[in-house]
DNA sequence: CGATTAATTGATACTTCTCAAATCCTGTGG
DNA sequence: CCACAGGATTTGAGAAGTATCAATTAATCG
């Protein structure tokens, strides 16, 4: 499924930071992007490079990642269709922060770095939609530090499910539409393998989730949030 | 120690995200803030509010938490003279994700959110500032997502010193300039007081440190830095 | 269908938290 | 300026939470 050749024509596009854009900004995007593919697996960009475009993903599943101590990933977030990476490292004029890899077969649109900045000086509605995500991430990481800094593993484990139920959905058997291993589910929560596969077991004997394989279903929100201490 | 009424006045006013107005943006500006003044302790606002403007800070020390399970403190960031605060919630358009109070008097300017919406407009080159801005804070808040996940408290303690010392500078004696009890730099470190306590006394029995009630004068910046596995 | 990687479980060690008690310090009122 | 009350800091002891290492079983991919 390769994206289509005109940006206006693309699904993901309602759903994405560029829907304000004007039909001529957009022919301008599509005449100078390219398209990209990535296998699964796949790193696209390393911690630390510099970035000379934004990637905007048509459809497949990224994940965001720190290296840690001795090599430890943490991953800092995931994308998917419509989202856009790379971003952060270019208008920060700083290296990336964090490398991304494919967790799927994945298509991205690339942008150049300079038709990105021509395109956020040429329209002011879509530079306010780029600070109004940036600062939404933003909120999401301030979040995230709370959790790690005050809850325990098994409430930021509950925690990290509502939070791919949210990003992912659900496929049709009511699984959360994400397969990751117990190591990347344990490099989001912050902790060692072992405990996050004891842990999920104990959601699992407590009734709150149902595991098959890499898929995870979630049986009872209200005690997974009440674990995860969500109040909202 | 007022602000002046004029923004083109303001000893801050090189480094901060204002730098590239235009004398006439700077102008206007001056004639729609007002000046707000905050005792020690006091609070700007409350996690959750709506700020109906963002705060540029003259003269004193901010600190911005949230609270966590039971009440407890979690410190985001501190903000210091020519640092801009509450503009994340006003450009997100969500409610403040991060109370704010006073560690010091402290004197701000007050922006109005439609002053500083239309400053946004007027000037692309101040909405890029501000864009690089929350990027810039996006790649912090990165770091400490990852060293909260995967460095031990007493590397994460070692850290914070050297952050609060990059922030705030040195005294004429050499002391890190900012005044915290022992649970504030516990709330930053993200652990328990006594823990910070000990661990403290560890760095110092060391010669990493050297304390003075709540002044802190980093003694071994090379040591330091290797116990918060620094690498940079 | 192997070979390799991932998942699981157990045992143990280490880190960190909590509670309690003692001492110290700071800001305030006289 | 000094004494004092109340909060802050420090230390100890024990409990709880997590990590680590090792061994076994299960799953996945070519």
């Amino acid at each position: 499924m390769e994206p289509p050749v005109n940006c206006q024509l693309c699904k993901n596009h309602p759903n994405s930071v560029f829907n304000d854009l004007s039909a001529e900004s957009l022919d301008k995007i599509s005449k100078l992007k390219s398209c990209v593919s990535f296998k699964k697996g796949q790193t696209i960009l390393q911690e630390g490079a510099r970035p000379q475009g934004v990637y905007c993903i048509h459809k497949g599943k990224l994940k965001l990642f720190k290296l840690g101590t001795e090599g430890k990933e943490q991953i800092m977030r995931f994308a998917t269709a419509g989202d856009m990476v790379g971003y952060r490292s270019i208008l920060s004029d700083e290296p990336i922060s964090a490398s991304i890899s494919a967790l799927d077969d994945t298509y991205c649109c690339y942008i150049p770095k300079s038709s990105f900045f021509q395109v956020i000086q040429d329209n002011p509605k879509f530079s306010l939609n780029v600070l109004k995500l940036s600062c939404q991430e933003l909120g999401e990481a301030g979040k995230m530090i709370t959790s790690l800094a005050q809850k325990n593993v098994k409430e930021r484990l509950a925690e990290i499910f509502l939070i791919l139920r949210a990003t992912f959905g659900e496929d049709e058997d009511g699984f959360v539409d994400i397969k990751l291993t117990r190591e990347e589910i344990a490099n989001m929560v912050g902790t060692a393998t072992e405990s996050a596969i004891r842990l999920i077991s104990g959601l699992r004997a407590e009734g709150l989730i149902e595991t098959k394989g890499r898929k995870v279903k979630i049986i009872d929100r209200v005690a997974l949030r009440s674990e995860a201490l969500v109040f909202e």
